[in-house]
RNA sequence: GCCCCCGUAGCUCAGGGGAUAGAGCACCGCCCUCCGGAGGCGGGAGCGUAGGUUCGAAUCCUACCGGGGGCGCCA
């Protein structure tokens, strides 16, 4: 079925010629929608547009579904919707199980690659926007009906191993006994070691060998190390709520049985050549080329990347494959990408997008980083958030934080403002949506019966309403094709401002009749959009708080 | 040096070439005999600079200034 403005815009366009790109209105007074289509149509005709505007209108039909089309200022057309139309529109929403989320015409396989927290360390706050960005985009690519595959690329591989096994035996501990915390102290206490005492990194990279190579004890302490991180990630996951599971992980080790082959068939087609020692890929475009393998033999992360992108090309069949990594891997990502095309592991037909995020930066814009001392612990951050609010408010209030402002920036670290609960805030939109069940809780109470129809739509506050819910299918649609969670952010905060000016100035329970019947089935037709654009951030939408 | 990203209100951020640039926080003043005040209403204050394209630029282009990131053997 199409929907309403794209029924208004074909109308517009038969007579205009051209897409009158409709827009909702910027101002209540302008109407409910508006065309600019006249001023552009202005300059070719020769002709004032507002002349150009009324021989438009006057020609339009659109009486079924408008009231007359309104010609305003420099020659803008206003279309505001008849209250059956819009009430309709709301209605056909209501009955809707999927709330106006069309199915994707192209089912696609997507696999998106997130969180990727590293084996013996805590995740700290950068994780937090991979994990949860990644988290929204399987939800919302999930609710479209793609087949998501998401891929947690844990670092459990590399020269670290080495000292940490090393430093393990030394101190005699039974690794199955750490937790991260404990993990990441011994990981400090190893990275020391490894610089101030020459035998004990000569002994660090024997073990890194013999780790490679497959000796047992070595890699039973490994193994060890991974299923004590697992432990530890997942019960990060389960309080912030994300779908990741163990089935999920594709650790870098995984890899590591594809790399040579990977090499071997890059250097056989001539894509890569020996330059200083190294073999390399050049891609014009590109002022360092990428090393696929190093002058001592051994694989990067940027061999392992390709490796990668050939499994999920070709055992996964994406179509679409996105990674959910910060901006500062923006060169090596557009790198992996070119590489991968050129060596032919990546089809013209199947995209692969790097979403970057920015930074976390601490107070006063300066880099956040472990080692300047500004630790901050994720876990230490949901600790915090946890004191100030129950977890379900906790938890809505730092990934709002996180999801609502745009990606491409760099992000100021601020855990008050994170974990606000006034304002522009998951709280908010929660409180919203708790609000809807309230007065549905009452009118059950009550006995009054909610109908399934929309009919009376008569205050600028119930249109306001009306006119923004049925947009929910359309803003979803954006979310996928463009990988911006905060648009969604910002439309659902949109419809809870909405509501709360309709709860202010439209009383429900007190008014009779139609009218309250109508506003009834508002209220549900709001709390089905708030609490599945709410689970589409992975933000619970309790009844009550 | 080269490449990428970012400069919008005191602070943190929205703004798909269109009408008077919007929120939140903070500050000031209001609103509970009225379905929950995690709320609502009102107030002050802003597009880094200079050009260009356009009927029209916060938005597109160029230069400059400022901040951040990256640039062959760490991941």
């Amino acid at each position: 079925m199409a929907s309403l403005p794209s029924t208004l815009s074909a109308r517009i366009q038969a007579v205009a010629g051209v897409d009158p790109e409709l827009r909702p209105a910027t101002k209540p007074q302008f109407g409910h929608f508006q065309s600019n289509v006249a001023l552009r149509l202005a300059k070719l005709e020769g002709k004032p547009p507002r002349e150009v505007a009324q021989r438009i209108i006057d020609e339009l039909d659109v009486a079924d579904i408008c009231e007359p089309p309104e010609l305003a200022g420099p020659g803008f057309i206003n279309f505001r919707l008849k209250a059956e139309t819009l009430a309709a529109e709301v209605t056909d929403q209501l009955a809707d199980p999927r709330v106006g989320i069309e199915p994707a015409e192209q089912v696609q396989v997507v696999v998106i690659d997130y969180s990727a927290p590293n084996v013996a360390k805590q995740m700290h706050v950068g994780h937090l926007r991979s994990t949860i960005i990644g988290d929204t985009l399987n939800r919302v690519l999930s609710s479209l009906g793609h087949r998501v595959i998401p891929q947690n690329h844990i670092g459990d591989w590399g020269t670290q191993f080495g000292q940490l096994v090393e430093q393990i035996l030394e101190e005699g501990i039974d690794p199955a006994g750490l937790d991260l915390f404990s993990a990441e102290d011994l990981y400090r206490r190893a990275s020391e070691h490894f610089k101030s005492d020459p035998v004990f990194a000569d002994r660090a990279r024997k073990r890194v060998v013999m780790l490679q190579s497959g000796d047992e004890d070595t890699r039973k302490i490994w193994r060890q190390l991974i299923e004590i991180s697992k432990v530890g990630f997942n019960e990060v996951y389960a309080r912030l709520g994300v779908k990741l599971t163990d089935d999920d992980l594709a650790p870098e080790s995984s890899y590591n049985d594809d790399l040579a082959q990977v090499v071997t068939d890059l250097e056989a087609s001539g894509t890569a050549v020996i330059d200083q020692g190294a073999l390399c890929v050049f891609v014009e475009g590109f002022n360092s080329p990428m090393i696929v393998r190093k002058t001592d033999g051994g694989f990067g992360y940027s061999t392992t990347d390709l490796a990668a992108i050939r499994r999920r090309v070709g055992d996964l069949h994406a179509n679409r494959i996105i990674y959910v990594v910060g901006a500062e891997q923006s060169f090596h990502f557009d790198q992996v990408f070119a590489v991968a095309r050129k060596a032919g592991f990546l089809p013209e037909d199947v995209s692969a997008e790097h979403v970057r995020y920015g930074l976390v930066l601490g107070e006063g814009g300066k880099r956040l980083r472990t080692r300047e001392g500004g630790t901050m612990k994720l876990v230490d951050l949901l600790n915090a958030a946890e004191e100030k609010a129950a977890p379900a408010v906790a938890m809505a209030a730092i990934k709002y934080a996180d999801l609502s402002s745009g990606l491409n920036k760099d992000y100021v670290f601020d855990i008050d403002r994170m974990v606000a609960t006034t304002g522009n805030t998951g709280p908010y939109l929660q409180y919203a949506h708790a609000r809807t069940h309230q007065v549905l809780r009452k009118a059950e109470a009550e006995h009054i019966a909610v109908p399934d129809k929309i009919t009376v739509l008569t205050e600028p506050a119930e249109q306001q309403l009306a006119l923004l819910l049925p947009r929910f299918g359309e803003i979803v649609n954006e979310v996928a094709d463009t990988l911006q969670p905060h648009r969604l952010c910002g439309y659902l905060h949109d419809v809870a401002v909405a509501y709360s000016a309709f709860y202010e100035q439209c009383p429900v329970l007190k008014s009779e009749g139609e009218v309250r019947g109508s506003r009834l089935a508002l209220c549900v037709a709001t709390q089905r959009v708030l609490a599945t654009g709410l689970d589409l951030l992975g933000i619970e939408a309790p009844d009550r708080m």
